[in-house]
RNA sequence: GGGCCGUUAGCUCAGCUGGUAGAGCACCGGACUCUUAAUCCGGGUGUCACAGGUUCGAUCCCUGUACGGCUCACCA
């Protein structure tokens, strides 16, 4: 027990000192070389059509956490819980004797044993293991949260997410199904010849999206760093090094607020295809997206209490299309800004005076629209303003080949056709990098050797980043981004 | 960072108008050889988040602090 927690509660004690007298006795508290040889799913399957007073012939040696005892005098029932689930333990005294029995029944919830019986079926049809020896591996000083009931309380289950996992089993479900879905991506793109690449966490300049970076420094070179806000840049230029598909799952870091959708720390999947544009990338998607969730379910899901259909095309629709059809409001690049500015501005939006067309129907967008797509939607053609890294549409400066996709009002995907002229994209940099926001301003510090690598020649290429952690919320009817981090980020405890 | 709400036993929760706290699980002692939240008998184990204030008296009222939840802002 740690020093510094005191006082200790009653029951605490009373562990303590007990487990003080099992050890002067020289009993092994902490053990090893317990080899199982099965595992609780799979004994369930085997002996599953076991008949009653039925014995399997062969003798299992199984390992897991006692969860829960039900004793009885001279017989103790007992769950033991492994990895793959729960299965009944069943010790006679008979069958072991008085002085292993009462051994046994010095075992608490939480210890941590190694048995080794034969399988059985109960009166009552519970396939159980009746123990012919046992032997403690780990004692479990702490007491476990309650069976019933859990452990609700979301601060305790954040910031000790393995009582979480060991009391609700629903939590375990929804980081398998995590698991899955980032297992069937890797799957899917590997599968489409992409190559799974790592590219810097520790950047000298944060570039690939706008946002305030984590600073760190390293000693020996006594340098500035950046943790990566995305890793958007470094892929580019693999691309122009001739890798014509490439994808990283990983990490991105944002100085940001925290939020119901925001973790400092996010998982982040970004692809690069040379030779595909924005229009494939919404193909693509499409098939990508639906792979993860069928690999995890359905393509029928319920985010927030409403029910999303995934299958069939998903709807397209060009952003100032969408703030007319779903926000009711016409607004365009033909409107003067002052009438735009003053729009939004009826919506509660506030205005920078550097903010152009472009930004402002995007703020529009956010407020109006956003929420509303729960259905899968692609909303296209974005304003170049806040896409600096976007080419530009052909037919029309003001916007690109960009699209964003929004399931259950979230934002999942953000894709472009990839702008491939260097000077045009020294020219976006300097504009960011003039705007009086900040966060603008350091994300457009320049990177000339970005530019320098375009400038040997990027082959035109269709780039996509899919936020996997509200991918995974979406998913598995996550309320909170917390609840799909097996860590989220919490303050130190008092 | 702003607003609102929360923090009572290891866990889940009660606690009236201010009179120093109580239930289930867990735990301890006892009974019990097929139980399933086993049952039965007995036992309450607490810095009421923390620090001040008001009061004869504070878990309760007030102020501040910490942490968390929701929400707004920033962002994905």
């Amino acid at each position: 027990m740690l020093e510094t927690e005191k006082p200790l509660s009653e029951p605490l004690q009373v562990k303590l000192e007990k487990i003080k007298r099992l050890r002067k006795q020289g009993k092994t508290l902490y053990g090893g070389g317990f080899a199982p040889d099965a595992k609780v799913a799979d004994l369930k399957k085997e002996f599953d059509s076991l008949e009653q007073g039925q014995k399997s012939g062969e003798s299992f040696g199984i390992a897991g956490r006692i969860i829960i005892f039900r004793k009885h005098g001279k017989a103790t029932f007992c769950d033991l819980k492994d990895s793959t689930g729960k299965l009944q333990l069943y010790l006679s005294q008979k069958v072991v004797g008085e002085e292993r029995y009462q051994e046994f029944n010095e075992l608490d919830i939480g210890d941590w044993i190694g048995v080794e019986g034969h399988l059985f079926k109960t009166r009552t049809g519970e396939l159980s293991l009746s123990v012919d020896d046992f032997n403690l591996l780990t004692k479990s000083v702490r007491i476990l949260p309650e069976k019933w009931h859990g452990l609700k309380d979301r601060e305790l289950r954040y910031r000790q997410r393995y009582l979480d996992f060991l009391v609700n089993p629903e939590v375990r479900e929804v980081f398998e199904k995590r698991i899955m879905v980032i297992d069937s991506i890797r799957e899917f793109l590997k599968n489409e010849g992409f190559y799974e690449v790592e590219t810097p966490m520790l950047q000298t300049l944060p570039g690939g999206a706008t946002a305030r970076p984590f600073i760190t420094h390293h000693n020996a070179l006594d340098l500035e760093l950046y943790l990566r806000i995305a890793p958007e840049l470094y892929l580019k230029r693999l691309i122009v090094g001739g890798f014509e598909k490439v994808f990283e799952i990983n990490r991105n870091f944002r100085n940001e607020g925290l939020s119901y959708r925001h973790n400092p720390e996010f998982t982040m999947l970004e692809f690069y295809e040379a030779f595909s544009d924005y229009k494939r990338l919404i193909l693509f998607t499409q098939r990508l997206i639906k792979y993860a969730a069928a690999k995890v379910g359905s393509l029928e899901i319920t985010y927030r209490g409403k029910g999303i259909s995934l299958s069939g095309d998903w709807k397209s629709l060009s952003m100032t299309d969408s703030i007319k059809e779903i926000g009711g409001l016409e607004v365009g690049f033909g409107m003067e800004i002052e009438k735009l500015a003053s729009i939004a501005k009826g919506l509660g939006i506030e205005i920078s005076d550097d903010f152009g067309k472009g930004k402002i129907i995007a703020e529009i967008f956010e407020v109006l629209v956003e929420p509303k797509l729960v259905d899968p939607t692609f909303i296209t053609d974005f304003p170049t303003e806040i896409s600096p890294l976007a080419k530009r549409n052909p037919k029309d400066p003001d916007l690109v080949e960009r699209f964003e996709l929004f399931i259950g009002g979230e934002e999942i995907a953000n894709a472009f056709s990839e702008l491939t002229d260097p000077s045009e994209q020294l020219q976006r940099f300097r504009k960011q990098s003039k705007s009086s926001d900040e966060e603008e301003r350091l994300s457009g510090r320049i990177d000339k050797d970005f530019i320098k690598a375009l400038e040997y020649g990027m082959p035109p290429t269709g780039g996509e980043g899919i936020g996997i952690d509200r991918l995974v919320m979406v998913l598995t009817d996550s309320q909170s981004i917390k609840d799909v981090l097996l860590f989220p980020l919490m303050k130190p405890g008092s």
